[in-house]
RNA sequence: GCUCAAGUGGCGGAAUUGGUAGACGCGCUGGAUUCAAAAUCCAGUUCUUUCGAGAGUGUGGGUUCGAUUCCCACCUUGAGUACCA
């Protein structure tokens, strides 16, 4: 009988779902396992072969905790809300509730066919009325919340309304809005309800705010920080623009420096762990105000506030600069100067930030004419204004100390500034010495012969006592921007009353996303809800009510922009835990049972963006006490992208002649992508089909070389538009899922990025032919139940420990090797021992799944192989005729031996003595003494 | 520029963490089987070679009896980040 891979795999996989073989519950006495997959946005492509990677990954994980008597949780959906399944709606001139659903159904027939022990019960899609109702309600907790940082956490807003009412906001700790004004709390009982409001707005932790955001116009949205690659919109690399606008935020920051102490218990690699330390950006130092001569109020001078990292360098400061477009500028630019500070502002503001950042070297700036006053000597201090100082970055103005910064060095000597020296025995002729560690302070008055970490100290405390500064902790992470002006997305549980947002009352959630026909973005902002028809909610009857007059009485203004993509993706952790809650986004047993997610596996490139955010909804929900955990991802596994391997022919530039690519040689040709699937594994091209291609080709000549068209070869990303992509789904078809996951794994190792290949699956599918050859003859059946061969027993149990440790190591492409040794043994040795096979079949179930149920209940076993124990590694079976020894002399250990066990100490010893590594180090002489020790080590004394 | 990761046959990649480098697979070569092909099986396959041997894990040093593994310097590639005060 041979290998039918076909049958084989429809019969298990439609067992499995009569069964419901995945579908796990809540079992307090079993120990849990949560293995999650950052769940897919259902693109139109469909899957190709780069997606199951990670999923292959994390079901043999699962499948193997499973084993190990893990209850384990291993659920999946689609991210279906948010801007990459809005844009591919939006090409395909569709509805984007149609394009999802279709694209969802396409992913799971995809999904369906590799065998995956998803527990589909449990599916999640962010864009379903029964999710977002929860995303709203988390929404509605952010609104309702404030961060106090006395207690370092998020506390709801009534608890903050009760200190306003009694004192005030005076001494309140809080993350709120820097501009926040001061009242008591006679005033704040005093203020009108508008006002109350607006104050408030400015400590909830999601706020409405003027802020300059990103603006993508082609895309027709703000974008947050982490969508905005080199300037450029990540998806579809449109232009960013700075704008003004009033948008829903996130503080997100107030998180700043929980998320860095919560990275050090977190299993992740090192380098996802430092892009999110780079990202939060914390800066120790302090705030120092500078106040601008001539002082004319002496209550209320004009001040330059600068951060700086370096308050031990005080002493060194030679200029200030100030970025161009600090509001400042003008107002301090002396007459005789502002000719040219007028010119240097638009000439800077002519160049993008783009271009600023890109030209480092070129050293700008121009003198306002203006000074300021050292905190300390009192002397007065050049202002100077640089497009090297950045608004965006802390106050957008420095103090400059040439000796200690580069950049400031650098400009201080282009423009022949002062470079003050401050630090003792360091010579700054050359460059600037901006080593913090060992620095020691000179010239500085009180700060000298302090090392630089305590002078920093101390020049902070008199800047105190002073009030002309504190220390100050500064970090680059922003507060994101959390509405986006697009169609498909959460809608906002909030209405207006003058001006003011209104949080809808829960019990009316979920707020339904109309069915608009005009959804698609507008270049000027305004949001497409509100576009096409007018949406608003009815105080009385509690609803949306479309096409109604706003009467700002009973009938109010809805907010019409939509949530981000990460609002869903934020949570959706919790919501498998207990997907179908209609009172809660899940249960508190489920969420106590649960906790977090133990290994998550997905790409590094959500590293700023999904990862944190997920870690900050997280730790508010925490900080509310519904959840038990403050991390949601406990280990995680980034899985490397599988790169196609593009086809290309070359034309001769205008021509429609096409020359075979040994032949190109000089010629001036352009390389054109082909399908891959015109192309067989010696690169050659098949003519005809591509001729058939498109009708551009179809009159095309083509030059040859032995006969054939050659292609060229290179490795990029698996995309539909490079015609490179390799459909799983014709891979199941010609060799099975069962080879095509041992394929995946056996590609390299899990992390890296790797070329997809074709090409060797043979040795896979061979692999598994050969399997079931062991198991099953032509006349069925061979497995007996007579005791197994040593040899076999030690193959089986070689094998047990090594794929073992591959799985917890998550090694798996080692793996698959070990099973092909283990099969090449064990039909050498011709075993068809069930002692053997049997174990060997549940250690392959992991990877392996419909195979090895069908020899599994052939070997006559019950039900699923899922509910058997995973074999135990047997060190005995290894270790029993063989010992490693280590050989020394001279008391030293010079290398180890595998020798039998029966041997006597006189025969290791002579064994020892003519093993070549032995007789190269003893040179020719004789040993004159051999110590054996006891069990161990053979000693020669040379 | 900075941070991190990596460099091993024709190719993907192993190496029990300092102990006979190249496991396993692809490809290639030869053989068996076959009318033939596919499939399958067996043998070989790092390079050089005067067939005795020699060289060899990006390059150059170092530690060690012994280094792909540890240390120093450099080169190359990939990823992330970037005037962050």
């Amino acid at each position: 009988m041979n290998y039918e891979f076909k049958s084989i795999e429809a019969k298990w996989q439609q067992f499995w779902a009569e069964n419901q073989t995945f579908k796990s519950e809540i079992n307090p006495d079993a120990p849990k396992c949560y293995v999650l997959d950052m769940f897919p946005y259902p693109s139109g492509a469909g899957l190709h072969v780069g997606h199951p990677l990670g999923y292959i990954a994390s079901d043999i994980y699962a499948r193997f905790k499973r084993h190990q008597g893990f209850n384990v949780l291993h659920p999946q959906g689609y991210d279906s809300f948010g801007l990459p399944a809005e844009q591919y709606a939006i090409q395909t001139g569709q509805h984007p509730a149609i394009t999802t659903e279709t694209n969802i159904n396409r992913y799971r027939q995809q999904l369906d066919k590799i065998g995956f022990s998803f527990d589909w019960s449990r599916e999640v899609r962010t864009s379903s009325p029964e999710y977002y109702k929860w995303t709203q309600w988390i929404f509605g907790q952010l609104f309702e919340s404030w961060y106090n940082t006395a207690l370092d956490k998020a506390e709801k807003i009534e608890t903050l309304v009760a200190k306003f009412e009694t004192s005030g906001n005076v001494g309140v700790e809080a993350i709120c809005d820097e501009e926040t004004p001061l009242f008591s709390g006679v005033e704040w009982n005093a203020f009108s309800e508008v006002k109350k409001q607006e104050i408030l707005l400015k400590y909830r932790i999601a706020y409405l705010a003027d802020t300059e955001v990103n603006w993508c116009p082609v895309l027709g949205t703000v974008l947050a920080n982490d969508e905005i690659v080199n300037g450029v919109s990540e998806r579809g690399g449109h232009p960013v623009v700075r704008k003004k606008m009033t948008q829903w935020s996130m503080r997100i920051s107030a998180y700043a420096n929980r998320f860095l102490e919560g990275l050090n218990d977190l299993d992740w690699s090192e380098s996802i762990k430092e892009t999110q330390r780079n990202w939060i950006g914390k800066s120790v130092g302090a705030a120092v105000s500078f106040n601008v001569l001539p002082i004319q109020d002496h209550d209320n001078p004009i001040t330059i506030d600068v951060f700086t990292t370096r308050p031990d360098t005080i002493f060194g400061v030679s200029f200030m600069t100030l970025a161009p477009e600090h509001p400042l500028v003008a107002q301090i630019t002396t007459e005789d100067q502002k000719e040219a500070v007028t010119s240097y502002i638009e000439a800077t503001a002519k160049r993008s930030e783009r271009d600023r950042m890109s030209d480092v070297k070129t050293i700008s700036g121009v003198f306002t004419g203006a000074y300021a006053e050292h905190p300390f000597t009192k002397k007065p201090i050049p202002v100077w204004i640089g497009d090297y100082v950045l608004a965006s970055y802390g106050t957008g103005a420095v103090m400059a100390v040439p000796c200690g910064d580069q950049r400031d060095y650098d400009f201080a000597k282009h423009f022949g500034i002062a470079i003050p020296n401050v630090f003792k025995d360091q010579d700054i002729s050359e460059t600037a010495y901006t080593d913090k560690a060992n620095a020691v302070i000179t010239n500085s008055d009180f700060l000298n012969n302090l090392p630089a970490k305590q002078a920093a100290e101390i020049a902070i405390k008199t800047l105190e006592v002073q009030a002309q500064g504190k220390g100050k902790t500064q970090y680059r992470l922003r507060d994101a921007v959390f509405s986006r002006q697009r169609y498909w997305g959460e809608p906002f549980p909030v209405y207006y009353v003058d001006g003011m947002p209104q949080l809808i009352d829960t019990k009316y959630f979920p707020i339904h996303l109309p069915d608009v026909e005009k959804y698609l973005p507008t270049e000027t902002g305004e949001p497409p809800l509100g576009r096409a028809t007018i949406w608003a909610w009815d105080t009385v009857n509690n609803t949306v009510v479309e096409n109604a007059k706003i009467d700002h009485k009973t009938i109010f203004p809805l907010e019409l922009n939509t949530m981000p993509g990460w609002a869903g993706s934020s949570w959706y952790l919790f919501r498998y835990m207990n997907p179908n809650n209609t009172d809660a986004f899940a249960s508190k047993e489920s969420l106590d049972y649960w906790g977090n997610v133990d290994l998550y596996i997905g790409g590094s490139e959500h590293a700023t963006g999904h990862l944190l955010y997920a870690r900050f909804w997280t730790k508010f929900l925490y900080d509310l006490g519904y959840l038990k955990v403050q991390e949601p991802f406990q280990k995680m596994i980034n899985q490397g992208m599988i790169l196609g391997e593009s086809a290309f022919v070359y034309r001769v530039s205008g021509t429609n002649k096409f020359i075979s690519k040994g032949l190109t040689g000089s010629k001036e040709v352009e390389a054109i992508h082909a399908h891959i699937d015109f192309v067989n594994i010696s690169n050659e091209l098949d003519v005809e089909a591509f001729k058939n291609w498109r009708p551009e080709f179809a009159n095309a000549e083509f030059e040859l070389e032995d006969g054939k068209y050659i292609v060229g070869r290179e490795v990029e990303k698996m995309s539909k538009s490079k015609f490179n992509v390799v459909n799983p789904d014709a891979i199941c078809e010609q060799y099975g899922a069962d080879t095509l996951r041992l394929y995946e794994m056996f590609l390299g190792p899990l992390e890296q990025a790797k070329p997809w290949s074709t090409a060797g699956i043979t040795g896979v599918y061979n692999f598994l032919k050969k399997l079931w050859k062991l198991y099953v003859g032509e006349k069925g059946l061979k497995v007996t139940s007579t005791p197994a061969s040593k040899d076999s027993l030690k193959t089986l149990h070689k094998t047990i420990d090594k794929v073992t440790r591959d799985i917890e190591n998550f090694s798996f492409n080692t793996s698959v090797s070990t099973f092909m040794i283990a099969v090449n043994e064990l039909t050498a040795q011709k075993c068809t021992s069930e002692e053997v096979l049997k174990p060997l079949c549940i250690l392959l179930a992991p990877y392996a799944p419909h195979i090895s149920e069908e020899l599994w209940s052939r070997m006559g076993g019950n039900s699923s192989i899922l509910n058997e124990k995973f074999p135990l590694f047997d060190e005995k079976y290894l270790k029993e005729d063989t010992k490693t020894y280590p050989v020394s002399f001279n008391g030293k250990m010079r290398f180890k031996m595998e020798l039998s066990l029966d041997l006597t100490k006189e025969e290791i010893q002579e064994i020892a003595l003519k093993d070549e590594r032995t007789i190269k180090q003893l040179n020719g002489r004789e040993p004159k003494k051999i110590i054996v020790v006891p069990g161990k080590i053979i000693n020669f004394v040379g």
